[in-house]
DNA sequence: CCGATATCTCTCGACGTCAAGATAATTATC
DNA sequence: GATAATTATCTTGACGTCGAGAGATATCGG
């Protein structure tokens, strides 16, 4: 069975016709990936506004969280993981800090930077926002059978490597 | 041989610890996703910024150019093509008519509407962006062979192809 | 111990995005 | 044709992102 045409097929059939000089070749699957990161961005974030939360901040929170008791990391700690630049994370961090979620603590080991910590309010905001999360998450893979959805992650796997060997 | 602990193996492992009774399933996967493109579109924009474009103008250009002559378009067609809300798309414009490369004109088929027509530098800029940005998007996906590569497009299609039906 | 260098966070300004509402023109209905 | 409903674009305000530079503290080398 021939798959249907989509709408990054007909991108590259726009192409080949005005630029038949170019190697298309790579174009259709970050074509494809582009395209689905903004559906599941926008999908996610639908379960995030149901918490009072947007990608940013639960992006924070989350981290935060899943890095166990005491619930409290640096902005240095924050921005490598989340991979954001520094004015970035302030900004994150201000609007949290405004909403009650997160704590700015002296940092007792280093007098330059601060500790980030989830306060109570906080902690059960993201508890019960990711348990909503991966069920977001299952909903969005689950046309794809479970070996397609592993070999998908495997590639994903490899493509990441090859371009960031540090991951 | 078993593949490297990556970044995104790291965070599973902590909300494993921390949130033992989450179906973490497609977290992986979806975090992979949105690492990679992070990835990704920050090395496609340092290709366009050599030609003085961020991501937004290219975007727009490049839908002009692939349109083929006389290279016109009306701004709900750019934004369907390119999924971003009409205030958005009024900026784009904004700026691509600042910097010379677009021009708006009267649409004579319709007196609400106007064209979004490329200019001849704008035409110039776009078809020497695009060849660089197929050179880098080869080399990008460079560390896959060409039968993963060819396996990661059609999963992403399908992918695509279910969550987002009209594609 | 002290000066030089490095590191950490924050500030600031420019730009990008969206959603909701405003404005103007077209189309549908009678 | 007149009126209503629809459509297309733009305006506005709130927020998010980045990068460069500032200010404060730590660390290194002598």
């Amino acid at each position: 069975m021939i798959p249907a045409m989509d709408h990054v097929d007909r991108i590259l059939d726009q192409w080949h016709r005005e630029r038949p000089d170019l190697d298309l070749g790579p174009m259709g699957l970050i074509g494809r990936l582009t395209r689905l990161m903004t559906h599941l961005m926008r999908e996610m974030e639908k379960t995030f506004a149901t918490h009072g939360l947007a990608y940013p901040s639960f992006d924070v929170l989350a981290t935060l969280r899943r890095s166990g008791p005491p619930y409290a990391l640096s902005p240095g700690d924050l921005m490598a993981t989340t991979m954001v630049a520094s004015g970035t994370m302030t900004n994150r961090i201000d609007q949290l800090e405004k909403s009650g979620l997160v704590q700015r603590r002296p940092n007792p080991q280093d007098g330059r930077s601060v500790l980030i910590a989830l306060t109570d309010h906080g902690r059960r905001v993201i508890d019960a926002a990711v348990a909503d999360h991966v069920l977001t998450q299952k909903r969005l893979v689950g046309h794809l059978s479970a070996a397609e959805q592993a070999a998908l992650d495997t590639l994903l796997r490899d493509f990441l490597a090859g371009l960031d060997p540090a991951s």
